[in-house]
DNA sequence: TATACTTATTATAACAATTATAAATTAATA
DNA sequence: TATTAATTTATAATTGTTATAATAAGTATA
């Protein structure tokens, strides 16, 4: 699985003339096996023993770089920094307002909210996402047990 | 409408025991007429000539007892600031890839997609937000003029 | 192969949003 | 009024991210 998403996504690299370097060929071998939808700084700590002399900068350029390429998604929410999230097909999010966790959430992509929104507004409707928030069930265990 | 809102608001922040100063009262009433889910530095700014003094520490700081009082919500996109809205109704939000604005687009929350998430994830679900993006009229016109 | 040329990486500085700190001010209470 | 607590202010510190310039690596061409 891990496999052909990386043989893909170096493909799609390939293809639109974007050289494949060692750095960018381990942290797209990062996002995609890591299922974390690490930070910028996840991936630079993860990838240090490897590439000791690389540059945070290298991170981010290059995660602009997949994210033009269509490969990654960056996901923000209230928390400082921001998330990195291999695009395969139609999930969602889940996270924990306890922990910070982040779950997929598999489900068909709701066309229809889509086609709503855009006739009521006029818009032209490109993408949506969705987060849904509550308590993971370690979390919520471990609430109980404490109370 | 907005004067019931802001009613509400200051009964809602008088009965947890908070302090109802000038700034706050500003600042609130500035988010709730404004519609424009301001960034703390939009209302910064729409107060400075009210309120020459004031410190942008102070709109952070009541941004966050709004938030914390249930009153406000912050919204993270891509973009570098945070921006806030006061909390209505259900309503997501349309956003507009080109020229980044905000409009609400009222629709029945999705209640089932949150049962669903909850039964496959063993999540407590306690809400959700979604955005929806796309280019909005004034900037089809545009872009169809343009070309 | 040698040369120029482009692209990527590195190191570091700059920036901007937000938060923390401490002093000053204001309001509430005894 | 005196005391205490909450709030604001001014400012410094922090942090995530981006910009810049120099170096290195890869590619193409003569």
């Amino acid at each position: 699985m891990t496999e052909v998403h990386l043989r893909d996504a170096l493909d799609t690299l390939k293809s639109t003339g974007v050289r494949i370097t060692p750095q960018r060929h381990a942290i797209l071998e990062f996002i995609i096996q890591s299922m974390s939808h690490p930070t910028a700084d996840d991936i630079y700590k993860a990838l240090e023993s490897k590439f000791p002399s690389m540059s945070v900068a290298t991170v981010y350029n290059n995660l602009r770089v997949f994210r033009e390429a269509g490969l990654v998604k960056e996901l923000t929410y209230g928390d400082s920094s921001s998330r990195f999230d291999f695009i395969t097909n139609d999930h969602y999010h889940m996270i924990c307002n306890s922990c910070g966790k982040i779950v997929d959430f598999h489900y068909p992509g709701l066309d229809e909210v889509e086609h709503l929104a855009s006739h009521l507004t006029g818009f032209d409707v490109s993408s949506h996402r969705m987060e849904i928030y509550g308590t993971c069930p370690t979390c919520k265990e471990h609430a109980t047990k404490v109370q």
